[in-house]
DNA sequence: CAAGTGATTGTTTCT
DNA sequence: AGAAACAATCACTTG
């Protein structure tokens, strides 16, 4: 039963490692400009949506470079999640 | 050991 | 500043 929370997070640890990105935050970040630029004066119903769908058009050697940068952000949440749980005192 | 759970990430646009 | 569609995530917690 997952269900979708929207931005109504909850309280969490002390120092909050946060995560870490997704392979569709780094996609957006290049589409964010293309999807926008091609279509100038949509609301963001149309290009949330449309975004959503052209990212998986692509194909998982399009979300390559996306899921590359994904794996780095990865590691960059490790980092400070060991911290958080070192000076935790773990 | 295994499973699920929740929390989070970033974008856009709008008021 | 936050909210919602859009998708991934995936480390953490717990029985």
């Amino acid at each position: 039963m997952a269900e979708r929370r929207k931005t109504v997070r909850k309280k969490k640890d002390p120092d909050a490692p946060k995560r870490s990105l997704s392979a569709y935050m780094f996609f957006a970040n290049e589409n964010r400009d293309i999807v926008r630029a091609e279509n100038p004066g949509i609301s963001f119903g149309q290009v949330g949506k449309l975004l959503g769908e052209k990212w998986k058009a692509l194909t998982g050697d399009e979300k390559v470079p996306y899921e590359t940068k994904a794996e780095t952000d990865k590691k960059r949440y490790e980092k400070e999640k060991a911290e958080y749980a070192k000076k935790n005192g773990a």
